[in-house]
This record gives structure tokens, C-alpha cells and sequence, in this order.
DNA sequence: GCTTGCCATCTGATTTTCTGATACCTCGCG
DNA sequence: CGCGAGGTATCAGAAAATCAGATGGCAAGC
């Protein structure tokens, strides 16, 4: 009979939906590849729904695998919070953190984040800025900010700040289910070459995808530029173009059933690296360092 | 070595806080005592803090416990909202529900539930009022509101409505920590007549209060009246009087060191329902119906 | 001083979960 | 077009977690 969903369950399955495999996923807990796959079963079995699709090269979320897979980290991330606090009792800390980040990484990664810090430390406030890549650089290095939040991986010179990676995304295309482009399993940077591409703007996009582009000695025909997360994915939903971006930033988005679908790429294309930076020498205030202390714990594992 | 947390640690572990002994919680999940000890044991050292205190008729949680709890429900609700998500598709229903509770059921009981429903579905608002209960009696009846939450046990002749009880909720002591009354273990009413009394006005607190005095022949030595919540924690903490009330509103709150404990009364007390109430004859709008259902199926178990 | 009702501990049985081997599939390539 | 590489599913036996039931200790009430 269907017995009782595991917190081991739901562990396996989201290390399977951010890996994208299976056996990747095992081998990352240090198990084996059949674990990981039973675990998956019961839960579909459990659920009674798929939560993956297979592919040849791998397992891709189903848009109830999605949902569902929210709600997972959700809970492990609630667990992670609930195994901290215990022994530190204290959290009555006060202040306020100068902390700025750039349009992405605050749209997308920080606020669940903040949510979790402020359930620790909620006599602490955030003075966030909202800016680009250079000007958080800027702000980081004069001490008008005291962290940073942004796409490490275009930063420079990292070695200027203190800095720590706090996510690795994968970065996948983008296209309508349905669009011809993924009847071909694994795609590769040569066949979206061939698609209307959407170039989206924001945290220096441009660079980032030139940089992986001409790497592979390709360059993609671009049908649309906007610095719209909402309208790409509205233009995306629709088929008119394809798009290459990170997980972190990815939604099924099923709005009047247009759905998007997300695919490993076959040239080898970076990850996006979200990451920390701070001023090297000072030393952080008080709130500031919790901040810093958690956030790097909690992207941890 | 202390080896991962598990979904049924964190069931077992909630079961007896509710219940307030592992005997009563082994029962009340078809399982032996020894499960639930065992449970709880590897918890606490997992967690290195101990999350009850052992007393020769039960246990009660220690502060530590009590914030551990407060995170466990929260994981298992989300887990419960996580299986009921894959099923039921169609979310987006629209519309309004007019709703109406009362004042501690407003403040304690719906604001989480609330925000699970909204989860499940964003487009619906709710029309809320914050009425006594006659009021809410009265607008259920005559169709101005469409559903009421409130205390059922205050309810004189339920079968006016249609009703559901949501949550049983033991009365318990309340004193500042440290507080003579609390030496012995199983404090009397009689005991509690002879300490100063502070009387909570809202709700018809002092209706329900007199009820389970005289049924016991007894009368408080009210010191105090207040319709402040807040107001009667802090008399409490700091030991100008003792109070009986619910489960539902309890919190340890330890602002500057001023804990309150709880403590079951040897008489037998009824316990307070919390429940919901609607037109008998009337068929629900759909949003109000979802919210129904939701709250019936979120306290069924 | 005895009974009662708790929780903690122990032991063997049971159930779950894991590993490792194997089957089977698709894809890319010679 | 067959074949190897890399993926998931399945299976059986081994390992580990969990359970039930008996037992012991402890405090409270009669």
C-alpha cells in the first residue's frame, strides 16, 4: 500500500530534479543510482503523478514535478532552518544590513532567502539596493554596501573582494512545448542557432551569452531583445523564439496552457555562478556577518 | 552518528506535543509507546537540546521544544499541502468568500491557514470581519456572511447550523516561570482558586471561564480583567497572576527572560473547539465551498 | 505500602531501504 | 547498421532502521 512519503523521498527527488539525473544525483549523496530511482517511483507512485519525464540522457521535470519539487525544497529548507535555531538562541540581534544585489538575483534567488533570515533574525532590517553589476562592485569596494549579491561568473576580478559562490545554475533552452526544436533530444548550440533566439537584457546577458556563443564559433539569430523577464517568457510561451537561460530563473508557467520547456544543451555552455562579495579587509557589522554566515550555510546544501 | 531526521521523528514528536504524553500520542497513531520514546529520543539528541520535560503524568515541551514544534507543523502542513496540490489542477477559481470569526480564532487559528489556502488559490479574496459571536451567529444565519470560524463550544445550539469542528484545544494553566503554583506537578483548580486570577474578556472568556468553575464548585480570585492579549501575557510573565486558556494561543514567550509555562489542572476542564459554521439550508458559492472543504480536509489530521 | 500510570530500555521480529548486477532503452558514431 | 556509451528500471540478497512487547524505574494518589 502507499505508505508514507520520506523526507529521504523528497531528498532524492530534489537532488534528481537539479541534477537532471539520476545517477548524478546518486552519485552526489553518495548512493547508488537504484535509490535514487526507487525513491522517485514511490513518490510518482504515492502521488500518482509523473514527476519526470525520461530521456535518454537524463530526466526532465514534468510540470507537476516542477510544482512539486517547490514544495520539497520548501520543506528541506524548513527542516535545514528548524535544525539551526536550537542551539542558537539568540537572535535577538538588531541593526540593519547595506546590502545590494542585481535585477535577477534579487528577483529570483533572494527572497526566499530573506524570507528565512527574517524568521531568524526578525529585529533586523534590509536596506537593499536594487542595482547593476558594476555599481554593486562599486558600492561594495567605497563600503556605501556592505554585501553583494550578483552573477559572480561576470564578475572579473573576483580576487578584489571577499566573495563565496552560493549557487551553481545549469543553464538550459528555453522553447514552447512543442516547438520543433526539442524533438531533437539534446539539442546542441548549432541547431538553436538555426531558431529565432530572445536575448534578454538584464545582469549583462548580452556579454554572458556572446562570451558562450563565440566560444563555440556560433552566434545565434537573434529575433528580440527586452529586459523583461515576464514579457520573454510570454514571447517564449508563445513560440516565437527560443531563449537560453539559467535554472534559477526558469518557471514551467502554464499561464492559458502555454507551457515552456526547459533542455540540456549539448555543447558544454558555464553555469551561472550566483555568489556573495563583500569589502575584503573590513570586517563586517554585526548583522551584516550573520547574514553573511547564513547565507552561506543555507545555500550549503 | 546522529544520522538524518525523518518525517516520522517529526510526526511522532508533534503527536506528543499535542497529546502531551507519548502513551496518549503511541495510541492516538496506532503505534506502541516505545515508538514514540524512541522517536523523541533520537530528536532530542540529534538536535542536541532536550524537547520535553519528563513529568511523572505526562510531558510538556520545554522552550526549545516549543519553537522545535512550531517548526515541525510547519514542515508536515507543507508536506500535507504538497500531496493535495498534483490532484486537483484547476486552481484558479475566482471570487470572493465572505467570511466572519472571531477575535482569538482571528488572531491564532486562520492567519496560517489563510496562507495555505491562498497558496492553493491566489485569485480568491476574502471578504474577512471581525465580529463577536452573536454577531457571527447572527450574519451566517441571515446570509450576510457565508462561512464563521469560532469558538463552537461557546455556541449554544449548534444544530441551527451546519457545523464542522476544526481543532480540539486543551485549557491549560498559565504562570510565570518559577511560579509556586507550578511545585506541584498536577495543579488543582482548587490550588488555583487561591492564587490571584487574571481573567482574559474577549470571546466571552469570562462565560466559558465561569462554566468549568462552578461546575467544580469553585471560583477564581480575579485580579485582573483585560480583553488584551498581549496585555495578559505580560501580567503573567510577570507573575501578577495566573490564567487558564487554551492551547491555541499559548506561546512561551520568553521577551526579556519572562517565560510562561503551562501545566495541565488535575479537574477535568472541557476543552475549547475551535469550528466553522455555515447556513444549513444554502448551497455555498465555489470559493466559499473550496475554503471548506480546505479548512475541514488542512484540520483533519 | 500498594496500585496506577507514566517514560526508558532491551530484544527479537519485521519492514524498509540499500547495493550491485542485470536488463533494456536511445543516441551517436564508425 | 551494428555497437558502445550512458541513461533508467528491475531484481534479489544484504544491511539497516523501526517496531512491538516485556520489563524496569519512578512519582503520585489512595
Amino acid at each position: 500500500m502507499a505508505s508514507d512519503v520520506t523526507l529521504r523521498q523528497l531528498r532524492y527527488f530534489a537532488a534528481a530534479a537539479e541534477t537532471g539525473q539520476f545517477s548524478m544525483a546518486a552519485a552526489s549523496l553518495f548512493v547508488s543510482q537504484s535509490a535514487i530511482t526507487n525513491a522517485v517511483l514511490l513518490l510518482e507512485d504515492r502521488l500518482g503523478v509523473k514527476l519526470f519525464d525520461r530521456k535518454p540522457h537524463g530526466v526532465s521535470l514534468t510540470a507537476e514535478g516542477h510544482s512539486f519539487y517547490q514544495h520539497a525544497r520548501h520543506i528541506l529548507d524548513s527542516l535545514q532552518d528548524a535544525l539551526r535555531e536550537p542551539r542558537f538562541r539568540i537572535n535577538d540581534l538588531r541593526g540593519a544590513i547595506r546590502i545590494a544585489a542585481t535585477y535577477s538575483v534579487l528577483g529570483y534567488f533572494l527572497p526566499p532567502l530573506f524570507a528565512r533570515f527574517r524568521a531568524n533574525y526578525p529585529d533586523i532590517d534590509f536596506d537593499l539596493h536594487d542595482l547593476g553589476r558594476r555599481k554593486v562592485e562599486a558600492a561594495v569596494l567605497s563600503g556605501d554596501q556592505e554585501l553583494g549579491v550578483l552573477i559572480l561568473s561576470n564578475v572579473e576580478d573576483r580576487e578584489r573582494f571577499g566573495h563565496h559562490v552560493l549557487m551553481r545554475s545549469r543553464r538550459q533552452l528555453w522553447a514552447a512545448a512543442g516547438h520543433p526544436v526539442l524533438e531533437q533530444s539534446y539539442p546542441s548550440l548549432a541547431d538553436i542557432a538555426r531558431q529565432p533566439y530572445i536575448l534578454l537584457t538584464v545582469d549583462e546577458g548580452e556579454e554572458s551569452n556572446r562570451r558562450y556563443w563565440t566560444d563555440n564559433g556560433l552566434s545565434p539569430n537573434i529575433a528580440f531583445r527586452t529586459n523583461g523577464m515576464e514579457a520573454l517568457r510570454g514571447l517564449v510561451a508563445h513560440g516565437f523564439g527560443v531563449t537560453i537561460l539559467s535554472d534559477m530563473v526558469y518557471r514551467p508557467w502554464s499561464l492559458e496552457g502555454k507551457k515552456i520547456e526547459a533542455r540540456p544543451i549539448l555543447d558544454a555552455i558555464p553555469h551561472l555562478e550566483v555568489g556573495l562579495i563583500w569589502a575584503k579587509d573590513a570586517t563586517l557589522a554585526e548583522p551584516a556577518e550573520a547574514l553573511r554566515q547564513f547565507l552561506i550555510q543555507a545555500c550549503g546544501n
